[in-house]
DNA sequence: TCGATTTTGACAATCGTTTTCATTTGCGCG
DNA sequence: CGCGCAAATGAAAACGATTGTCAAAATCGA
């Protein structure tokens, strides 16, 4: 019966970056799937405690979700415009954030490290950002 | 007029690490203050805008908000148990998102880094981490 | 003081997410 | 094959943080 959650995670495997639930929940239906939102949110949440997917949290509060390559430790770069994620390991960060925490007397160190920005393509495609109207 | 945006910026100082909106409604309440949630909210939103407190979300969401020493760019150190705060800088940081993003064709890069652990008075005081109730 | 403008705050509206709960489904067992 | 249990499902209600609305109150300038 974890049917639903397979064809949740199948949806995440098809994109390219980050969803929301709301998201997925929209694009299955528009496929003629049958599933509740709730059904959705749950399968997010299986699906990320067991490690299958990452979640992170945009700036406006929303939990977006993605299929990973890889179940190890790794970083994002995110489009900001069309959502495209690039995993990006990176062993310097993971051991500043270690030798910031220990100078500082902390322990047990977690970090959580985004990097976004505008792609290759999106920066060619639509430019309206460099539009000096003035001045 | 702003005297309300004072209070609440005062609070924000009065505190050691990240603090809620309704948090920080609860304490102005609860110290006889005489103000509206609304208000708070539109406080600090006016102080973030400002740039007068930082702001980040929690994982489960919520926005925290806090005053911090420098308007210059820089993350933190969050101590996950008592939440006290210490803001550091990390040059090789802002370098390697940097390198990271340009190196896949990534342009206008921004990132949020935040560390978390467990601070020194915490790690000693409350200890139900490492109680090896002996075998 | 009068009126205009800004600020305030009680309350309703939003919105994503979670919970509730009755129903459905899968499945082992007799 | 039928029964019943336990997990899964999903519609709708509940939730909690945040935002919007709007009228009352404070403030300012003339």
């Amino acid at each position: 019966m974890s049917n639903r959650r397979d064809a949740v995670h199948a949806i995440l495997r098809q994109s390219e970056g980050f969803r929301s639930a709301q998201d997925v929940y929209a694009e299955m239906r528009a496929e003629g799937a049958k599933i509740g939102l709730t059904t959705v949110y749950r399968a997010l949440q299986a699906l990320s405690d067991t490690g299958h997917v990452d979640v992170l949290r945009t700036d406006d509060g929303e939990s977006v979700y993605r299929a990973c390559a890889s179940g190890d430790h790794h970083h994002h770069l995110v489009c900001r415009r069309c959502g495209r994620t690039v995993e990006v390991a990176g062993p310097a960060v993971e051991r500043w954030a270690e030798a910031i925490g220990s100078e500082h007397g902390f322990t047990e160190i977690t970090h959580t490290v985004e990097v976004f920005g505008t792609c290759a393509s999106c920066s060619t495609a639509a430019k309206p950002l460099r539009t000096p109207s003035r001045a």
